[in-house]
DNA sequence: AATGAATGAGATTTCATTCAT
DNA sequence: CATGAATGAAATCTCATTCAT
């Protein structure tokens, strides 16, 4: 009889969904703005404007300006460590080749957020310690535990582990952070296996044609 | 002998350098202020603070606060490109490490100008593209023309030359970037020269030991 | 009855009616200042105190300091042109009489938004030809006008029509101008009636005495 | 022998005149800054500018930016009273002629501090009292009581004096002004008797054509 | 006498946040 | 819950004036 025993038309719930979506709006928004310009060059004018709300709304949902940039740096948690999470045993090529594609899986959704955390990171000293550089520690560590195993068993050169890992995931910087600061279109979902694949290629072979070790100039590379 | 004849002790010379200095000085205390929280949190008066002046008289020197991150920016110039113009033909191992040894070659001084102008072009299109955009782009395609060169010689595999200088800058970015934002230490003079080799060798020679193709698990990495 | 129905107490229009009045109280006080002391010598701080509001409030009435003065000139549309403007044919003395009349009707309260105007106007190229020189050309023309025909039906002596309506403006800027900047008092609404015949009296017949033809110094001044 | 004797080459008497041609410069470059921009929006900077001085060394000649004001206030003394001063008695037509004739005789030079005058007295009461309000009365009292003179000989009607010379007093206003203002050319040497001429014209005849009694129409402006 | 440099005081404007409705 | 209005605090910048040289 009464609407509330549908749980899905309960007011109640209807109430909290309509809610959250506010709240994402909200998030959506000034993520993109802070991506944009900044946390400190984005008015809470702004964000009320592109959400269509009065200025002072903003504050029924969240207590503060910096508030919002919180939740947003809360937001991006997933982005980062979900692909390792997932990762199974590296042990071979292919594995490495499918963690690196999912490494590249960043949807233009998730992308504003993730830029306007790496943004504020790079000024901010709380926002860095507590959304990034913990995440991107993890992601050194894995890396580096996995090539400090592959070199143990005599599968890598006797490389410095945690130098290889630095080096690796400035790679993978080089390709997202023009991406993100929209130098570079993202790339497809086609091209990030290929990217994926030219990685662990460079990465596991080098560069160097070893099968010329014939040519005459070769030897000033090869040599050392 | 006139006191003119000596140039140190000229006192329009004297005045010339008081000036200059103090110009450095504004620069350099801005510069470490924009590094450390960014152009728009800082406050003129925070830099006069530093300066050890008055507000005002930041305005004799430049006419804007955005006028002193221009001048930031310019100082930045042969920070990149440096390194670059210097370099001789790379046709050998040598000549590559010696070429990322300079390219690591940042001073302590220079830090905070290069760690300001990221900072503000990652958020500031005017200043990426005059002063940060159009020199990685020269680097990156003086990269690509030394790969592609090594490629069409048989040197190097058939690779696409773009995409490995973007991962090779990459490469390059996943060092000094923490340094800069004061997540690692800058590499002491000693240590720059090993990095430059690591670089260098994982680049050409990739991180696979080569010597090991008896091993059983190898067959994974080797493989395709 | 609903509330709603008296449009007074309706909500939104008690609403608007309190900002209509703001913003009128704060054009009041700033043409006061304004004209007393100039626009460039009045401070924003001045107009709060004086429409005792914080200082920011007022930003959210006009967009800047600048946007106060043109409101301010905006009004004083009606004050030059609607005397002309009502004016019918002048086709007699009386007529003329009451067009002056009507000319001189300013109230105390639009003295000071007057004098504003004439104060930047004097020194403000821009708020000059929007708003005062084009009213004064528009007054010219129409005197002159008339006073062509009247020259034309050979009601006037052969003047030159333009100069004598500058001459005739004139007579009214010395009547008012000092009223303006308070070294007289406005003329009383009696005033103004005795005001208007002096003025077109003094303009048709001039101040001669024409019947003393027979004065024997009267010569010097009939003769032409 | 010795250069002292001879006045002009004395040393004292150079730098006397080197003084006062340098407070001239001042004057004339600040009055019409002052003139075109008024006195609160022309810098000091700008005044030494123009006159290509320091802007410290200012403030050997003046104490202060209003004491330049003050002396270009006192420079404009003989403009309005030497007129009135030199005028022989006023008892003929010529006599009048000549008297606004040399009222209009403002030269170009003059014209800016003129203007700065006006300016800064419609605004700053000390200005328009010590050096405006109680010139123009006295040419108010002078103009007045030679109208009293003529009425009471019979040559004028029997109209206001002290009214009489306001209105007087504004058509050369009407005159000067838009000049001042720059909305008119000055009107030049050759024009300004034709003008003196009409105005006095106008004032003592009217304009009405006193010979066409016989119009029909002139009914309705003869009529009292 | 002349001036470049320095500066305190103050002007305009923005903005995150609060509050009454 | 939503919001327009209000505001204190702060930011950038200007300027008349002083001072050391």
């Amino acid at each position: 009889m009464a609407p509330e025993r549908m749980s899905a038309s309960h007011p109640e719930h209807r109430r909290q969904r309509r809610i959250a979506q506010r709240r994402r709006q909200i998030l959506a928004a000034a993520a993109q703005l802070f991506a944009d310009q900044g946390y400190t060059n984005t008015s809470t004018k702004e964000i009320a404007l592109r959400t269509d709300m009065g200025e002072s709304t903003l504050y029924g949902y969240f207590s503060s300006k910096r508030d919002i940039l919180l939740a947003i740096a809360r937001e991006t948690e997933p982005l980062l460590l979900s692909a390792l999470q997932q990762a199974g045993p590296l042990d071979n090529r292919t594995a490495m080749i499918e963690l690196f594609e999912r490494a590249l899986n960043i949807s233009e959704a998730q992308l504003p957020f993730a830029r306007a955390l790496v943004t504020e990171a790079w000024v901010d000293d709380d926002i860095l310690h507590e959304f990034l550089a913990g995440r991107l520690l993890l992601i050194h560590r894995a890396l580096a535990a996995i090539i400090a195993e592959c070199v143990a068993a005599g599968v890598f050169r006797p490389i410095d582990p945690a130098l290889s890992a630095q080096l690796l995931m400035g790679m993978f910087a080089g390709l997202i952070l023009p991406a993100m600061r929209g130098l570079a279109p993202l790339p497809s979902p086609e091209q990030r296996h290929t990217l994926a694949e030219t990685i662990v290629s460079q990465l596991l072979d080098g560069v160097l044609n070893r099968s010329a070790n014939e040519a005459s100039q070769a030897g000033a590379w090869l040599g050392s």
